[in-house]
RNA sequence: GGAGAAGGGUGAAUGAUCGCGGGGCGUUUUUCGCAACGAGGAAAGUCCGGGCUUCACAGGGCAGGAUGCCGGAUAACGUCCGGCGGAGGCGACUCCCGGGAAAGUGCAACAGAGAUAUACCGCCGCCGGCGGCUUCGGGCCGCGGGCGGUAAGGGUGAAAAGGCGGUGCAAGAGACCACCGGCCGGCCGGCAACGGGCGGCGCUAUGCAAACCCCAUCCGAAGCAAGCUCAAACAGGAGGCAUAAGGCGGCCCGUCUGCCUCCGGGUAGAGUGCUUGAGCCGUCCAGCGACGGGCGGUCUAGACAGAUGAUCAUUCACGACAGAACCCGGCUUACAGCCCUUCUCCGCUU
RNA sequence: GGCUCCAUGGUCAAGUGGUUAAGACAUCGCCCUUUCACGGCGGUAACUCGGGUUCGAAUCCCGAUGGAGUCA
């Protein structure tokens, strides 16, 4: 799975992209210029939401629900920032917070229910 | 059985499916496949010490910083071990930044007479004065003054020139005496810190050095974003080719632009440093112990936006604090519970 | 990952071991004004936390917590 890296990359979708806010997560979506064969996912979990095991487990979570359903998901770039509340959430919460979202952005393939 | 003291260990387990990291093997252009391995006791805070690397350096000193009872352990330490002294506890045991205040400087608010020095109220002696009483004797009482002796008592304070009891004295005072404390000098035990006991000195030296400071010992500086290697881009130098073309020039030489080769600097980037180490496990020996030595076995994360997760099933005490980033030795701080060992005191039973 | 700092009322801040911790803005009450503002008087309110040194600590020492800066 390819990931946002460069602190550019980021600033561009978070410049250019839509917003979709929910209590626990933040996703920003942008389409890129040129065509890809799939989405690409930045995770961003800020110092403030908790310590070093609480924000790495919050990315791994993330990225584990985005990776089950990755064929479902437009191939866009797509930033996920953590909010404060979500720390200690479990995963079911997590992966159902991220696909509201995603429909709400019509990033999500047809046909899922969610 | 109850109440404690000290030390150590552990930090949910198993299976299935999907997924991640580096290395190995097979295939080898990539890809793909296989079986193993893959966070901690604190990985944390960055408070100390070292290894390693680069820079600096004849030697020594100053400045600055750190440490501070004694002996030992160690690569080193501000760490650890064993003692000593002091404090606490019936006890097991625990706690203590524990050198020097007769080298010097400084500070000690308020209160109090006085803060390292003193004499306010007192107490006592001597000499005058005034008033009263009078047995008329400077005899008695009271008030006030001067000169001197004292530091017992009073009160202030965190702290007032050893404490307490006696002798002594006009009143007092280590002035003298016993006990306790202190200082000095031998002796004995101990490597030493120190302890024990003997003799002497009547006793002068308040506290603060986590105030400046003095003494002893130690310390060059920076840190893996250290450093080393390769190297697109882009500066530079040397040589050669073409002199076909252009600029400077009347023309030649020369020079700039062009192409090639070499040298060399170096950004992006890549590699290396990067995990075999003061390593871990077992056992024996020496030592009270920290630790040291011998023998045997073993290889156990190495990423570079940064790898351990998700789902399902079963069981239980329903899972604390918390995620490696060059590596070690410590310290400090956080931590749900569970387990083990040794010891102390109290009660009961035999 | 390394290094260097800071913390005093709600906010900004002074305070180099010794009264009840200075001041400004804000806030509350009263006065002034027909009313508001300005002005005047008065009040409430703080040393990040835990130990230690000292007779005495915001200040000195140790540890913790939170925050900031810097090295690409």
């Amino acid at each position: 799975m390819e990931t946002l890296k460069k602190t550019a990359e980021f600033a561009e979708v978070y410049e250019k992209g839509k917003a979709y806010g929910s209590k626990l997560l933040v996703l920003y979506v942008l389409n890129p210029e040129k065509d890809r064969e799939e989405g690409r996912l930045g995770i961003s979990v800020s110092k403030k939401v908790g310590n070093s095991v609480v924000r790495h487990r919050l990315r791994r979570l993330i990225k584990e629900s985005f990776r089950l359903q990755k064929s479902k998901w437009a191939a866009r770039d797509y930033v996920v920032v953590a909010r404060k509340e979500a720390a200690g959430k479990s995963y079911a919460e997590i992966e159902e917070t991220l696909f509201c979202l995603g429909n709400r952005s019509n990033s999500l393939a047809k046909g899922e229910n969610r």
